[in-house]
DNA sequence: CTCTAGCAATCGATGATACCGAGTGCTAGA
DNA sequence: TCTAGCACTCGGTATCATCGATTGCTAGAG
């Protein structure tokens, strides 16, 4: 596709604007790259990259700037994830060395975690509860005519709804119905609306019937929890303030997020760790953004995704690498 | 304090800076106000307000702009806090009305109706749980080592906690240790740690002891919760975008949030609404906001609080009926 | 004593102008 | 095929004048 000489000035371009955002010229290439050549060698070669696609011109006399394709041909040629800072692999290790329990709480530690490693703001989409098995189904009544469900599940997620009742049911009943379903959920997975069967008891059955139906409840189900981590990052990666409130805009619809996250995992095939470069995904928000995402696994299954948002022009070997330890420790982590 | 006139001096100022976010001219003030003086006249009063710390001049030969005094004076010589347009409080009604069930997932929803109101970021902060009594303890075996500690209170919220065991613990066990705890402490606040007579059965006490023990864990106590809704629209507020990202920063620290939002309506006495503008309050960053809230009451008794965070330039008014409304309503929807 | 009209002075914003420098494209020659 | 040289482009910065909004002050009217 492109020859040696041009892949390495593109590099050269790519890295240099990472670092300082401004337009890299014909003669900064030339000097920093071991090519041996001329600038006046580099302008044709940087011209030529222009006319395919890869670089870009602000305007006549200034340097170029990598286009969304010179970025997407950075990326695909590095070789890996690069490799983190010592003193920051050290981080992630004692983080998740005392990371405690909670599954919620650790999530959104992660997310914290992940973006003070990038300086970036960072995703973490929780498992979904479906994967999970059901260790405890228990009806709580709270007024005459509303009772809770809380089924805690295998992961140390809680799963919640309300229910509201037609007929105040009693204390007994209410906890006949928990035994009951605990007895026959128990072990089995949430998303299979496993069957109970019935007791015989009327009134129980009914009840029972109820609770399933709210179970099943697919406003319940988008439960997929998503965590969003240094978000007020995105304010110093632009410099227009429109921007910083259209991407924090994004930020704050969860569910945006999450589809957008799945977007980017799906179309990137099993690679691991995936990168979508500014308007490769549809959100014309995020134009001036890109993702990196990589699954994190439980027991060697894929359950969820860990990444980070910024700029176009970020970081991807460091980015890369943080998502990817940080997934393969956060997968370990929940496996234990 | 202030003469009559000086007093519509002001006003007249605040509320054309508030609207124009431009700085007001003496000829301007003459005009929009009905005291029939000339703009000379105007001028002498405004350069005694200056003198006297209510009003700032951004350079000479500019408009005046209020000082965080004069917004306190602005804001305190208000009546009331204003009334929202008909559509807004008929929005607030419909919101209300179909809130259902979930107590977590109804504060966040209030949180962005609140934003969407106002424009400005919106601060929930959730009852603290210790003021709910239990009404269902459980303990859940999650590994061999591991269970979790499930709390419903009546108001629908839940704690829990990860319990870490020293020896695999049956589940008869842990059933037994529910049964027990949800006998004794049922109906009881959290916060008295209530004592639970012993069993007899040493490994039962002893687990039960563990249980008590995590739920005292202030680590836990800290988990009043806060919802932050619409802070993207902070970054419309300003157009200093290192501005807009310290303040994003803040609203990042739960912590912070709840003892600004606690120290504002406490330093206030409980006049219902509070304000505390721009350096008022202790933090650095958000010297150029303001923060309007209000404590919501279920049953009569304060348990929360609701606000609103915008530039020291916000509509005070508007915003005070909004949060003054949604206060109310949300109390009046958690009595029900 | 208070208010107002008039007026000079102030100072940011705007726009024109020139200049500099970084960087390019092209061409001729090695 | 590469490079040196060179004219050219164009944004950024500095300078300068101008404009307009607004002020402070003073003198005079009510």
């Amino acid at each position: 596709m492109l020859d040696d000489r041009k892949a390495a000035v593109l590099r050269a371009v790519v890295r240099e604007y990472i670092e300082t955002a401004q337009p890299v010229g014909s003669a900064h290439v030339a000097r920093t790259t071991d090519l041996g050549v001329s600038p006046a060698t580099v302008r044709n070669e940087m011209a030529a990259l222009e006319r395919e696609g890869y670089l870009a011109q602000p305007h006549t006399s200034a340097g170029r700037v990598p286009t969304d394709l010179g970025y997407r041909f950075f990326v695909d040629q590095l070789t890996g994830p690069g490799a983190l800072p010592a003193v920051q692999r050290q981080q992630v290790r004692d983080f998740f060395a005392h990371a405690h329990g909670e599954l919620e709480q650790m999530l959104h530690d992660t997310s914290s975690l992940l973006s003070g490693l990038t300086s970036y703001a960072a995703l973490v989409l929780a498992p979904p509860h479906e994967r999970a098995t059901v260790r405890s189904v228990q009806v709580v009544g709270l007024t005459d005519r509303a009772a809770m469900v809380v089924i805690v599940l295998s992961n140390g997620a809680i799963e919640k709804a309300m229910l509201e009742l037609d007929a105040d049911v009693g204390d007994e009943r209410l906890a006949a119905a928990s035994t009951h379903l605990s007895a026959h959920l128990g072990g089995t997975s949430l998303q299979d609306g496993a069957r109970v069967p019935a007791t015989g008891d009327q009134r129980l059955d009914g009840l029972v019937d109820v609770v399933l139906k709210s179970m099943g409840d697919p406003a319940d189900r988008e439960h997929d929890h998503v965590f969003v981590g240094g978000a007020s990052r995105m304010a110093a990666a632009f410099d227009a303030v429109d921007t910083v409130r259209q991407v924090l805009a994004i930020l704050e619809q969860q569910y945006v997020v999450v589809s957008l996250l799945r977007e980017v995992i799906d179309h990137d095939g099993d690679q691991g760790i995936a990168v979508s470069i500014g308007a490769e995904h549809g959100l014309q928000p995020l134009a001036e953004c890109s993702i990196v995402v990589a699954p994190y696994e439980i027991e060697g299954e894929p359950v969820g995704t860990v990444g980070v948002l910024g700029p176009t022009r970020m970081n991807y070997p460091q980015a890369m690498a943080a998502v990817a330890v940080v997934s393969e420790r956060l997968g370990r982590t929940l496996s234990a």
